[in-house]
Formats: C-alpha cells, sequence, structure tokens
DNA sequence: GTGCGAAGTTGCATGCGTTGCAATTTTGCG
DNA sequence: CGCAAAATTGCAACGCATGCAACTTCGCAC
C-alpha cells in the first residue's frame, strides 16, 4: 500500500474522529463543517472529497461493518439449512453491535437516536441490508416464491431491529441480549400463532 | 368552521398541488421552494408556516392516510383476537395505499423511490407506525412479554412493508394483491419453519 | 535527480433550504 | 367602525453542498 494510499485513510480517520468529538461536545447541528474541517487540519472543501455529505460520517464505521456482515452472508457454509444461517447471521450482527457499544459507538448511537432525520437514514441503511437478504434467498432457495422471500426477509430484519432496540434500551446486558435474541427467532421461526396472547378472545 | 380555518386549508391544498405537479413536470430537485410559492401565489417565507421542510409537502396525504389508520386500530371490535384486528387492519392499509395508486398519489410513490432521502423519510414513518402498534399490543395483551410485542410489531410491519413493495411491482392487480397479503399473513402467523425451502438442508 | 502526468487539496463563487425578526396586511368580532 | 389576534411578507443571515479552476503533492519513468 502506497503512501498515497495510507494517508487518503488516515485523513479520513482524522475527519471521522474530529467530528463525532466535536458532536458529543457540542451537539450535532451545533458543529459545523468548518469547525470539523479545522479541527482535523483540512480545508472545508475537502470534507466533501471524504464524505457526501455531514450524516455521512456519522455513518462511517457503521457501513464498514455492514460489509463484514454481508460478507458472512456470503461465505455461508452449504451444510446449514437457510434457517440455521439466518440464525448465525443475526446472532453475528447483533454481537457486533453489542460490541461496539463502547467507545464512539456510543456517541453514533445516541446522535441517530436523537436526529430524526440521522434515524431516517440508519432505518434506509437498514432497508437496503434487507434488500441484499432477498437477494440470497432468491440465491439459496431457488424457485421460492418472490413475495415469500420478500416477506420472509422483511420479519427476519424487522424482528433483528426489534432485538437491536430491546437490548439498546437495557444497556445490552448478554444475559438479556441472548435471551431477546432467542425469543425473537423463536417468535419469527413459529409465527405469530404461537403466542398465546394473540389468539386469545377477549369475550367470553 | 369559520372562514380563516377554510382558508388556511385551501391554502395548505394550493402549495401542495403545486408542489406535486412541479415535481412532476421538473422534478425535485429542480423545483425550489420559490417556484412552488410562486406557483401556489404565495410568497416563499409562507410555505414554511404550512410546510416545516420541503420534503413534507411530499408526506402531506400520506399522513392523513396514516392516521386514518391509527384511528382505525383504536376502533378495534372488542371480539376480536389481536390477531384477527391485526389481519383486518394490515388489509385496511394495504387497500388504502392501492386506492391511492391514481392521481397524485402515484407521483408521491415515484418520488419516494427515486431520492434515497424521501425513501429514508418514508422508512422512519413506518417505523413510527411500528412504535405505535407496539403500544396498542402492550395495551391489548396485559402481560404480554416486552420483547415479545417488539418482535411481534416488527414482524408485522415487516411483512406489510414487503407485501406493499411487491404490490407496487406489480401494478396493484387486485387479485395478486389479494393474494400477496394472504402469503403474507400466513407466513407471519405460521412462522418461517412452515417455509419448506427454508428448511431444507442442501447436502444431505 | 529531474521532469511529467495523475491524484489530491484548496479557495472562490454560487445556489438552495431554512430560520428569526420585524413590519404589514388581513380577519373575526364586539 | 375599530381593535386585537392571526396570518403574510420581505429581509437578512447562516449552513450545507457543488462546480470550477488554480495549485500542490506524489509516484514513477527515464
Amino acid at each position: 500500500m502506497g503512501l498515497r494510499e495510507r494517508k487518503k485513510r488516515q485523513t479520513r480517520r482524522a475527519i471521522a474522529e474530529a467530528a463525532l468529538r466535536l458532536f458529543a461536545e457540542r451537539g450535532y447541528e451545533e458543529t459545523t463543517i468548518a469547525d470539523i474541517a479545522g479541527a482535523a487540519d483540512v480545508s472545508p472543501r475537502t470534507f466533501f472529497s471524504y464524505f457526501p455529505s455531514k450524516e455521512d460520517v456519522v455513518f462511517a464505521e457503521i457501513d464498514e461493518r455492514l460489509t463484514e456482515v454481508r460478507e458472512g452472508i456470503d461465505r455461508r457454509p452449504a451444510d446449514e439449512t437457510p434457517l440455521e444461517s439466518m440464525r448465525r447471521i443475526v446472532l453475528e450482527m447483533i454481537e457486533a453491535i453489542a460490541a461496539e457499544h463502547g467507545e464512539y459507538g456510543a456517541i453514533q448511537v445516541r446522535l441517530v437516536l436523537e436526529r430524526p432525520s440521522l434515524q431516517a437514514r440508519a432505518l434506509k441503511r437498514m432497508n437496503d441490508t434487507e434488500q441484499y437478504v432477498v437477494e440470497r434467498l432468491t440465491e439459496l432457495c431457488p424457485g421460492i416464491d418472490e413475495i415469500d422471500a420478500v416477506v420472509i426477509a422483511g420479519a427476519l430484519v424487522g424482528g433483528m431491529k426489534a432485538v437491536i432496540t430491546h437490548c439498546r434500551a437495557h444497556g445490552y446486558a448478554p444475559e438479556a441480549t441472548r435471551r431477546a435474541v432467542d425469543r425473537a427467532l423463536a417468535i419469527v421461526e413459529h409465527g405469530l400463532g404461537s403466542v398465546p396472547a394473540l389468539t386469545h378472545r377477549a369475550t367470553e
């Protein structure tokens, strides 16, 4: 890897860290591009040659993580059933998110939760991942009905989103996390019909 | 309802229609706030006293529809099981969306699909609705486990999103729409384990 | 090491969305 | 009519984002 490459990576990191630090100190909208550029020792114009927008800098690390998840999906061993694969991948994803809990990850999570526009972007990223799941699913199960694939991916990602929300609210306690994942997968796998509260009629 | 009220409603509608017409004619980013205000015969500044942002004008009608859906949820008859209620509400929602297919609804859908930022906003709205489902669900089923409620809402909304996507891609043909809804609800209700393609091991 | 082309950085000018403020006009009602 | 509240408007300012052209730095061949 040449000097050029290394320096770019270094600058990118400097910008991202400066941005997150400033966001944490003064808040997101209280920090301007000029502030970030100044703290990272580059010109304001250069910021945009590394990140297409102010919002994107928040998702810099998260994107790398998502790429890893996709690679994990692609490396799926052939002797797993699709359901087993999905179980494993969901677990990996949750663990990755929980591990990210410290350091700058916490700042990112807080920012995303506080700013509706960032939350919207995060949901879009999740939706894009769902599209990817649909593609892999149709590849994995030749002849599967299209609507089936889309619904399955939707239910899976929806369940995963639920687990992430739940775990975040409970501080990522390890045993609670595992329990949530198990419970979520059980519901998705066995269906809403398996939840007694949902099939019980109020009258009578 | 006083004259003041009526005029406000009228102006709001004028702005929304002018905006959607211009978006359709020249494109979203090719239309400025000044253009919209000019076409609706108000000052640019006034635009912002009716819509908080340019993006919001795209969702004006959709928001009204979502409000109706929430009201539909609240009016749920007591002799339905939660699962039956959800089935009915999902069907109503899809029908409302399909009915919206004509007129300006089509423009909105096209805009949302084309612009990533609008797509993100649409997903956030869906997520907010999901939160609402969680609240009603915990109300409806006292003592239900929190994680269960969150997962159920996630799976339901995820499935619904899938149906919407699927139907849109197939031009909202009535019989295909009904089939998609049935299939989606069946999968969500009986679980992913009921889909043969997912439990079949490749090696054997 | 010298020079050259490519890649990266920077400043400048510009357009647009958005907000706060104060002035002005319109509306409903006594 | 006349008054107070509400709505509209213009103005100025700020920040994000983009295109462009000048400039600097880098890697590489000779």
